[in-house]
DNA sequence: GCAGGGTGTTACCTCGGGTAACATCGAGGG
DNA sequence: CCCTCGATGTTACCCGAGGTAACACCCTGC
């Protein structure tokens, strides 16, 4: 149509493609074939391997339509000027309701598939490594760690994104208490609750009358 | 030989090829294929199969071995009694240096193949899952946190699993620390310290006269 | 009218997981 | 002594998924 020269600006074509694929992954989770986006954008093998080159490239491409939206509002929360604690406690909620909207998807973007021998077995995906740097980014520029600052900045990013990671995903499985309170629960063991709060009693000896087997492996 | 009826105290077989799948997994990571393992054993694919069913099966044995030294370890740090923050401490340390001492072999436990859309997407390996729980379970008998106990002492231990397990891999890579260093900057983070630190001054306007392009995005 | 690029197809290759069917060998038991 | 049984081993195959080659079509614009 009004398409001049290149590719003024979106190629449609692509970005149905993409939602088909998307439609996919939402129905069947990552790891859908090939064959089956094809038939869902209903077309055949070859069109998506010259669109997007290999498998990698689809899901690359997928990835980066939705990692932008995570990335943006993970970023927005970042650099917004509230307290520290609430500042924290916003950029959980964001990462928490944005896999609870569209699990699939989110998974797809922080589970990718590991058949990526070449660098090495990254435990963050592209988009939480994003995500762990945007955090690094954030404690630089907004805590005064003094000349630890360099380390505890990177090695914090990648703990915090993990540990959000691994406690969303077991959040989303188990839905055991409603978000803010899974956000609490976060943002208090940053803030050290578990290292403040108080011992309780070491299991006495157990009582002499019972002799329970103790295993020992 | 000596062997009279069923298996009197191990089959040597089923251990000899769980070798061979060790030896190729800790040279060619986690996603060596059948075919190279029954080679490096000196047998052909289907003895494999018979032995271990499938895939899964080979390697959730070949991780069943080496989970039980790390669980073990884990346990053992776990209930030693140290000052809560000793503890924690020698419980990272005994995950990292698990991870160091041999990487491969701990990519396989900590990154299982996904292609299993039958329970869920678990961020976390049944492995890591088994050490989650230990955590758990160590919150519930040393911690005291009230009636929040239950929520808090089960996220809290994905969430530190999920820490240590980004961090871990993040360090494992890069090494950009001596280990103990790691286990320090990993601790700080629980006790609170991104919480309790100063904050910097917020970026101040861009002097007036420097009208360095602000990128937007 | 014809060149060229995007869209589409069928048919094929390769590789890895997984299986069927057949061969062998040593240990008992009639 | 032979024969069965169970474990060990093989070759040869099936299937599904990623990936590619070669060919066909249509529309645009010189």
């Amino acid at each position: 149509m009004s398409t001049p020269a290149a590719a003024p600006a979106g190629e449609p074509r692509r970005e149905q493609l993409l939602n088909a694929a998307d439609r996919v992954v939402q129905r069947e989770g990552p790891g859908a074939s090939m064959n089956a986006i094809a038939a869902e954008a209903g077309i055949t093998k070859p069109i998506l391997y010259r669109h997007f080159g290999d498998r990698n490239g689809l899901i690359g491409a997928l990835t980066e339509r939705h990692t932008a939206g995570l990335l943006a509002a993970v970023r927005a929360a970042l650099s917004e000027p509230l307290e520290r604690r609430d500042q924290v406690e916003h950029v959980i909620d964001t990462y928490l309701a944005a896999i609870e909207s569209r699990p699939q998807v989110y998974r797809l973007l922080t589970h990718p598939e590991p058949g990526d021998p070449t660098g090495a077995g990254n435990a963050l995906a592209p988009a939480l490594r994003q995500i762990a740097e945007e955090i690094t980014r954030a404690v630089q520029t907004q805590v005064d760690l003094g000349a630890d600052t360099p380390l505890l900045s990177e090695a914090w990013g990648r703990a915090i994104t993990g540990m959000v990671l691994a406690a969303g995903d077991w959040w989303l499985e188990q839905k055991p208490c409603p978000r803010p309170r899974m956000v609490q629960a976060l943002a208090d063991l940053l803030w050290g609750r578990l290292a403040a709060a108080a011992a309780l009693p070491p299991v006495v000896a157990p009582p002499a009358a019972e002799p329970d087997a103790p295993e020992e492996t």
